[in-house]
DNA sequence: AAATATACTGAACAGTGTTTATTTTCCAAA
DNA sequence: TTTGGAAAATAAACACTGTTCAGTATATTT
């Protein structure tokens, strides 16, 4: 029922926005009264987060797809485009897992971050290997693997937000590949 | 009426959170019916937006205070520092201005981002000195000028939602100096 | 068949943004 | 000073929201 519940969240979230979705709409999607969704859920940020921990699984999948090379400079180029395709192709997924606030509320002050701890360590991991290797500038992996995931998530935030194209000069059409180019000159920067 | 009702609007998102102010919350507090509000904003999308204006007007000011030195370069850090210390000292404005979705559902297709652009010019306009003298590595200032704000919005988004404490090892006291030492080593990475 | 345990829900509570018909307030002309 | 009309403010309702709880129906065990 659990994995019912969710398997139709995560599906409306993806459908309609996660703002345009209520416990009570995917009562009715599952045909059950609002009430029997909080016998297995806490409330609906911890909904939220188990939906997220969904997305994050989906995230880790896109990764072992396209993070391929040998190279580990390559590789983590390889990572960071990932990271922006799979925003791209899943906007609404995106928020809930890195924009919006209450998934987070579900997680206790000491408990992991189930889903994101994963991902992250999978960046900080490479960029380890990178630094020993000394193929990029920094010397601290975990301020070069925050620097890059602030960038990235910098970049799809702002446009997934409306701001990017109302203050840049970028057109709707451009953007993706303007984001693409940013990135790369991002990693061009910080190759050793 | 219109600015008395602004001003009222704005303290309270300060001192209360975006999240937990109603339009009946404010309406209360100006001791006026909630359909008052109506007749001086289209709606609460509206009413954000004009908050969103005045915090504007705020980092503007905070811009001009900051944002001193002679050498262009130099300047582009001030505006990097100032910009990252005005989302630390406004957590709750700096999200309605950069995070929150609703305010930009009011301004229509074709308009101008009254409070955004302004911004945003003054980044480009340093950051166009810059390439001109060649004291950074960009050579395209758009590119440049967005990069910049992707990077410090990023460190400061994921920061301001509790992405960052949950993934990386930092705890909440590091947080800002490691956030500042993360923008003055992409400062270093962009230099000529 | 009776007792217990599990699963589920109807209805309510307290809140939200928003609209409309109605009332109050105010000011200028008779 | 009274009256007419415009302007300003509101009470009340609508259609939602997340959430809780008393009560019902179903299934399992004794």
């Amino acid at each position: 029922m659990r994995r019912r519940i969710a398997d139709v969240a995560i599906k409306m979230f993806v459908e309609e926005g996660y703002e345009k979705v209520s416990i009570r709409n995917i009562a009715d999607k599952i045909e059950y009264s609002p009430a029997t969704i909080y016998l297995y859920f806490k409330d609906k940020d911890r909904l939220l987060y188990e939906v997220q921990t969904e997305a994050f699984h989906k995230l880790t999948d896109h990764f072992r797809d396209k993070i391929t090379d040998k190279d580990p400079f390559k590789r983590l180029e390889q990572l960071a485009m990932a990271y922006i395709g799979f925003a791209w192709e899943n906007p609404e997924l995106y928020d809930l897992m890195f924009i919006i606030k209450a998934p987070m509320n579900a997680i206790p002050e000491e408990e992991r971050w189930e889903g994101g701890d994963g991902s992250y360590l999978a960046l900080l991991d490479l960029v380890n290997e990178c630094v020993e290797k000394k193929v990029i500038k920094y010397t601290d992996p975990n301020l070069a693997a925050m620097s890059m995931w602030a960038f990235a998530h910098g970049l799809i935030s702002l446009q997934l937000r409306g701001r990017c194209l109302k203050a840049t000069s970028y057109t709707v059409e451009d953007l993706p590949q303007v984001i693409e180019k940013a990135a790369r000159e991002f990693l061009n920067n910080m190759k050793a």
